[in-house]
Order: structure tokens, then C-alpha cells, then sequence
DNA sequence: CTCGGTCCTTTTTTT
DNA sequence: AAGGACCGAG
């Protein structure tokens, strides 16, 4: 690819500190590929004293292929240890590499961070099942008082401040603080004992590690050309550690864009910059302003709404692009409707057939008029992207493609993660790498059932503290343990005897084997899919299946080795492997997701206050300014069509709602903007907004809704419809006091504080009169 | 001690 | 809707 001046000189500018303030899709990935191979081929830079940080796994992966491609190398796994490859990244990958190597080389006592090289990598699942231990049996106290997400919290802020638990003694000001610091200085100790650490741990253990000067100067010596991608989102302990590394040569390039930092709720920090600024006084800036993706017509949109934040470095945003179809706004009554446009829209341009709506001779508003020839027929389904806020939200938009047989798929890192099947799995593979692990021991030592109940385990926890003995050990003489009934501690020996032959087949079967042995060991898929159905157990089986599929990329490796990186991987992983990249699909992802790619044709939908942007950050300039990134991030990930949808009433956290039209959109410039709302639509029914009738009337689908309301919250009883007047105060069992404002039947508006208002059958909804 | 039923909460974004 | 906490029966 040919680069600009710009892109040029940011390539050959590789011994002096380095700014390099990007705009959205401004050719930052290619200026940065072409920089490191411009270090290597020309310069003949040694690939292995180049370190370069990505903020996505995706995103490595990206730039890895490109880099190996432009140097004729082929892409391997585990390029880490490829000094032909440059160190190439998110922060938390290459710092596990880097613990891992140090902790082989160097003495527990020099380190002083006590872990062992097995170490697994707790997710926040696990580090809240430890932490509910401590809170409960620890200190007993109050779960309720102080719940275990709370407390995570307090802790994760004081780690991203690196504040260590003895430093936290000054924190408390609280008695909510107070009870942090006992927690968190007994957390850090269980991580030890399960020789395991947490994400934040990954930052903070390497952050002590390099304050060794003797480790340190290595590691500066090694990554003397270092880049750091998204400097914007890097928070407080990654700062700290660039820092150290980059301070002896000095040769750090960073890219900074203020748009698009979207992470301040992991503690990213767009004001690093001005301590970069302060480190390096003397460093380089270069802009690149040209956007080589998008329409002028989205571009001047993205710009105007994100115009609107204070804490931003203006910027104007230009393209040579042409201005493209306007942008479409499309206002439904209600989620369903929004969901089958959506489909609607995309089945048609995917399709040869013609749209339902011309055959039934109407103008067709959908479709920009200049368009409809250009893509008549030819679109494929993975030119789609479809847009939200939060994970929750596909929902709808999946039924509506489902119904009209689109092929889509939704990535959602946690979903497949997070099941029971492949946790369970995950947990022995753990447990074989590192038999301290107690976590996952206790998940799975009772998976599927060896009658060891919590009892048991309860005498184990209780002979482990007070003789401070790791669980192996207290296995291994068990029958010391006098507490524990005779057939216990049989089964327990059992367990632990099929855990050491596990563990033995581990030297010399591939993790893809391993796994496939221990379902066999364990008659793992006759446990899972008991009692269900067939259609639920096949899902089982394909979940399965998908790991072991994930696990064979591991094959070539030696065996322990194959399993050390599946765990390392899977515990970093956040979407899915894209291997079916060259089928077609129709993607659906979150806002954040979407980062680190671009689609021709974009759906953002639910854009309605209260949810895009969403009413935790409504009352907070600084949360709203981010919402408002976080758009700017949305839209400009279209190249040449932006369609934009919101419903009037939406069924959401079980109740009806109507929220006002997102405050973004009053942002937006009138003139790029083809308002489409059910005037035209022959899909909706228009007649709904102005009948007085009750609602499961006008829309006759939400009787079925309404049914479902009532057998969730189990009211036999109706209220009394009578007993509500307009103005009333009425207590809701979850949402405080709200107050009527619009009474129609039995059908109800109330409002919360004069800026929520939430619709609800009265009859049947769980209020009360006060 | 174990099992099974019911009640209660949950949902912002992810390395 | 689904998983975890809680409680009471055997």
C-alpha cells in the first residue's frame, strides 16, 4: 500500500520518541506495518528487539499476518518464541510470556512475587468465587452487606492504582474500606496458595517483576523499538511499564486517539498522553487526518456528535471519499418492528428478488434511490454489521434474521466461555497444569457426582488453614484427615488417582487429545447431557466439540507445551476464532467489540436514552462524554451505508418501556439525515400510536407478552384498575417510588424523577398504591 | 447430610 | 430465563 507524507515520515521516523495522534481508520495498522517492516528490512533491525503492543487479540492477529506476510515468513502459533517475528501483542499476552520466561530463569526469592511457572489465570468468575469464600467463611460476614462484585471492585481500583494490601491501611476512610482491606490482603494470599493470578495481577506482577533493575535492563535491552497501539486506552500500571522499558533507549512510538477511548471503565486513562508529553518533551507529533474508509456523509456526522465533548482535541476529519447515500433513520413502533426492518432491509439487498415493498408498488424509502442498481442482487450477507450497546440486546434482532433465514452470527466472548460444559472441561485441564489450583478443584471434584459433597471439602478448607498444607499434599494423606468419613476419603483418593493419571497422559498427549481422554476417563458427555433433551444435549455435544476444534490448533507442539498455551490463550481470548471468515454471515457484536473492524454497511440499533446512551452515564458528564465516543466509535465503523433504528416501546428487563429518542441524534446535522419513520413504512401498523384501546389490542402480539409477564411474576390476582388516578404515587417492587403520568385503561405511564418513564399494564404489574 | 423445590436476583462495555 | 441461595423434608 502506498502511504501519504504523513504515513511516511511516521514509517521512517524510528530512533526518537514518537506521537502519532490517529483518526478513525486513517491507516494507523498499515503506517505501523510498513514501520516495522521498514526497521527490518532496511534498517536491519533484529525482529526480535521490536516490541509492539495491540489492545485486542484480533487486532495482534491482524498485524501479525501482515508483518509475516511482508517478510515471507509463515505464520506459526507460537511466534513468541520466533526471533525471526517481532513481540507482537495486547499487553496482557506478552506479559505472561514474559513472567513465564522470568520466572524460569530467575529465584522465587529475587522476585519476591510469588508464583510457581504453572500458574493458571483466574476469570472473573473464579476471583469472585474466592472472594464469596473469604467474605462468607473468612470473615464471616454479610454477603448481602457486602456482595462479592462490590468488594471486586474496590480491589480492582486499588491494584490499577498499584496499591498493594498492606499500601491500602491508608486508603480506609470506610467501613466499606475497611472490609476491602481485610479481603483483598486475604485474596492476594489464596491467589498465592492457588498459585494463580488475576487480570489485573498480569499488569501488577509484571510491573514488579521489571522493578528489579537486573531484570529490567534485560528486557530493556531486548525491546529497544517499541509501539504501543491505543495509547488512549492504556491505563495506570500499563503506563508504569512502558515506561520502564522504553526509558533507556528512548525509542517509543505511540498512536493516541482521544475519539475513540472507550475503556475508562477498566481504569484506561486518555490522559496518559500528557504524562507522555511531560516523559518525552522533545518527542515527534504527527497527525494523520485522512479518514481512506468512509463517506463524507458519515465522516461529517461522526464529527459533529463527537464535536460535542469538551475533553477533546478538535479535530476535523477529512476524506477524499465521495459523500455517499444518506445516512437512514429509521423510528419503529416497537422492538419487533425495528428487529424485521433490520432483517427486512437485509434480506432484500441480499437477495435477487425484489423487496416485498416494491412488489406491492410502493416507493421503497429503505433503500437509497442511487444504490438500488449498484447493488441489486449482488450483496453478500457479511458485508452486514449489525450494532448495539450491550451483550443483551441481540436477542430480538436474532429472531427477526432467524425468522427470515439470514445466516448470522453474534460474537459474544463470554457466552461460549462461560458454559458449564467447557468450564468443567477447562477446570481439569487447570487442575493437570497446576494441581494447586483450588478453584477449580472444588468445581469439578464433585463433576460428575463422587459423593463428595461440601462438607467434605469444608474439612479440607478447614485442615488447609490451619496447617497451612496445599490441597495436594492433604491428598495425598488423606487418610490423616480423621475428621472425614471412611467412604469420603476413598472417593477423594479416587478422584486424586485419576487426576495423577490425567496428568501422566499430559506429558505425552497433546492438549487436544487430553481432553478428548478425560471426557472418555470421566464419562463426561453421558454426565452433561442427562436429563436433557435432545436438542439441548446436541448443543452440549457441539460446545464440545468447538473446544476440542479450538484445542487442535495446538497439535504441533510438545505436548505440556500445547497445554501451558490453550490455557494461556483461552484465559485471554475475547471473540471467537473468525476461521469462517470465507462463509457468509451477517455479524452481530457490541459497540466495543466492533473496534477493530470496519463493515460496508452498518446497523445501530436501540439508539433510545436510557440505553444508547445508557442511564448509568446520563448524570455524569464525564460516563456521557465516553457514551458519546462510543458513538463516534459506532458510526465510523461504516464505510458507505449507516442505517440507525430506534423503537417507541420496547419489552425490556420484562416491562414495557417508551424512552425518548437517544440525546445523539440531536446531535446530528438535519441535512445528511433521511428520516424514515412509519409514515412510510407498510410494515408498521400506524394506526397503534393513535388508538386509545388497550394496548394487547393495537398490537395483538403482546397478549402473548402479556401472558408471559404474568407468569413470571406469578399474579393470580389483578389489581384493581380503579384504585389508580393520574398523579398518583405508586410503589414499583424494584424501581422506588414512580409516579403516574399518563393513564389510559389499563394501560399506564409512570415516571421516575421527571426523566424516566416506563410504561406497564397496571393490572397486572407489580405496583402498589402509597 | 442430601436432595429437591422455590424464591430471588440479574444486565454495560472486556483484557 | 437461568443460575445461585435458601429452606425444609427425608
Amino acid at each position: 500500500m502506498q502511504l501519504n507524507p504523513k504515513q511516511e515520515e511516521a514509517k521512517n521516523q524510528i530512533d526518537w520518541p514518537l506521537l502519532i495522534i490517529a483518526w478513525a481508520w486513517s491507516g494507523k495498522t498499515a503506517t505501523l506495518t510498513a514501520r516495522v517492516n521498514y526497521m527490518i528490512r532496511e534498517k536491519w533491525i533484529p525482529a526480535q528487539n521490536i516490541l509492539m503492543v495491540t489492545f485486542t487479540n484480533k487486532a495482534a492477529r491482524e498485524m501479525k499476518e501482515r508483518i509475516c506476510k511482508s517478510l515471507g515468513i509463515e505464520v506459526q502459533n507460537n511466534y513468541f518464541k520466533n526471533p525471526k517475528i517481532p513481540m507482537l501483542g495486547t499487553f496482557h499476552s506478552i506479559w505472561i510470556f514474559i513472567l513465564k520466561e522470568v520466572l524460569a530463569n530467575f529465584s522465587a526469592d529475587e522476585l519476591q512475587i510469588w508464583l510457581k511457572r504453572d500458574f493458571v489465570i483466574y476469570d472473573e468468575t473464579d476471583k469472585l468465587s474466592v472472594l464469596k469464600w473469604i467474605i462468607k467463611n473468612d470473615l464471616h460476614l454479610d454477603e448481602k452487606q457486602f456482595p462479592a462484585r462490590q468488594i471486586a471492585f474496590y480491589i480492582s481500583n486499588a491494584k490499577n492504582a498499584l496499591i498493594w494490601p498492606k499500601a491500602y491501611e491508608r486508603e480506609i476512610d470506610s467501613q466499606i474500606k475497611e472490609v476491602v482491606h481485610q479481603v483483598y490482603t486475604r485474596y492476594q494470599d489464596k491467589l498465592t496458595q492457588n498459585n494463580a493470578i488475576d487480570f489485573d495481577d498480569i499488569l501488577i506482577k509484571t510491573y514488579s517483576v521489571l522493578r528489579i533493575p537486573r531484570i529490567l535492563e534485560i528486557y530493556q535491552e531486548r525491546y529497544r523499538y517499541i509501539m504501543v497501539d491505543e495509547y488512549q486506552d492504556t491505563n495506570m500500571p500499563q503506563y508504569e511499564i512502558v515506561k520502564m522499558l522504553a526509558a533507556k533507549y528512548k525509542n517509543l512510538a505511540v498512536v493516541w486517539d482521544d475519539a475513540q477511548s472507550i475503556y475508562s471503565w477498566r481504569w484506561a486513562d486518555m490522559r496518559n498522553i500528557l504524562n507522555f508529553k511531560k516523559d518525552y518533551p522533545d518527542a515527534n507529533v504527527i497527525k494523520l487526518e485522512q479518514n481512506y474508509r468512509s463517506t463524507k456523509t458519515i465522516l461529517s456526522w461522526a464529527n459533529a456528535v463527537i464535536a460535542n465533548n469538551r475533553t477533546w482535541v478538535k479535530k476535523d476529519l477529512w476524506t477524499d471519499n465521495t459523500h455517499g447515500e444518506k445516512i437512514i433513520y429509521i423510528e419503529a413502533p416497537s422492538d419487533k418492528v425495528e428487529a424485521s426492518i433490520v432483517a427486512e432491509i437485509i434480506k432484500w439487498k441480499t437477495s435477487p428478488q425484489p423487496s416485498p415493498l416494491e412488489e406491492r408498488g410502493q416507493e421503497n424509502v429503505l433503500l437509497p434511490s442511487t444504490s438500488k442498481e449498484k447493488d441489486w442482487g449482488w450483496g453478500r450477507c457479511s458485508d452486514n454489521l449489525i450494532l448495539y450497546r450491550t451483550n443483551a440486546q441481540s436477542r430480538q434482532i436474532e429472531e427477526a434474521l432467524m425468522i427470515k433465514a439470514i445466516p448470522y452470527r453474534v460474537i459474544w466472548w463470554q457466552k461460549f466461555y462461560d458454559r458449564k460444559e467447557i468450564k468443567d472441561l477447562l477446570a481439569y485441564l487447570r487442575i493437570i497444569h497446576n494441581p494447586l489450583d483450588v478453584v477449580s478443584t472444588k468445581r469439578i471434584i464433585n463433576v460428575p457426582s463422587r459423593k463428595i459433597w461440601d462438607k467434605s471439602i469444608e474439612i479440607l478448607d478447614n485442615y488447609r488453614e490451619s496447617f497451612a498444607i496445599d490441597y495436594p499434599d492433604i491428598i495425598d494423606n488423606i487418610e490423616e484427615v480423621e475428621e472425614l468419613r471412611a467412604w469420603a476419603k476413598s472417593s477423594i483418593k479416587e478422584f486424586w488417582e485419576l487426576m495423577r493419571k490425567l496428568r501422566e497422559f499430559s506429558s505425552t498427549l497433546v492438549v487436544w487429545d487430553l481432553i478428548r481422554e478425560i471426557i472418555k476417563q470421566i464419562w463426561y458427555e453421558a454426565y452433561i447431557t442427562e436429563d436433557l433433551s435432545e436438542e439441548e444435549a446436541q448443543s452440549k455435544r457441539d460446545n464440545i466439540d468447538e473446544l476440542i476444534n479450538v484445542a487442535s490448533e495446538y497439535n504441533g507442539i510438545e505436548p505440556r507445551e500445547s497445554l501451558a498455551t490453550f490455557l494461556e490463550e483461552v484465559a485471554l481470548i475475547t471473540d471467537m476464532d473468525s476461521k469462517d471468515d470465507r462463509e457468509d454471515y451477517v455479524t452481530l457484536m457490541t459497540i466495543h467489540t466492533s473496534k477493530w473492524l470496519e463493515q460496508k454497511r452498518v446497523f445501530l440499533v436501540w439508539l433510545e436514552d436510557g440505553i444508547f446512551p445508557s442511564f448509568r452515564s446520563v448524570n455524569d458528564s464525564y460516563a456521557l462524554e465516553e457514551e458519546r465516543r462510543l458513538m463516534y466509535v459506532a458510526m465510523t465503523r461504516a464505510r458507505e451505508e449507516l442505517y440507525i433504528s430506534r423503537a417507541k416501546e420496547r419489552f425490556h428487563f420484562w416491562d414495557y418501556v417508551r424512552n425518548p429518542e437517544s440525546r445523539f441524534l440531536k446531535e446530528v446535522p438535519n441535512e445528511v439525515i433521511e428520516n424514515y419513520d412509519l409514515g412510510k413504512c407498510s410494515l408498521a401498523d400506524k394506526s397503534f400510536f393513535n388508538s386509545t384501546a388497550p394496548l394487547s389490542q393495537s398490537f395483538p402480539q403482546m397478549e402473548k407478552e402479556v401472558a408471559t409477564i404474568r407468569k413470571t411474576f406469578k399474579v393470580s390476582v389483578s389489581n384493581d384498575i380503579s384504585q389508580f388516578n393520574m398523579w398518583d404515587r405508586v410503589e414499583h417492587h424494584k424501581f422506588w417510588t414512580w409516579i403516574i403520568t399518563s393513564l389510559n385503561w389499563e394501560l399506564a405511564e409512570i415516571a421516575f424523577s421527571g426523566r424516566w418513564i416506563k410504561k406497564m399494564n397496571i393490572k397486572i404489574a407489580p405496583i402498589k398504591k402509597l
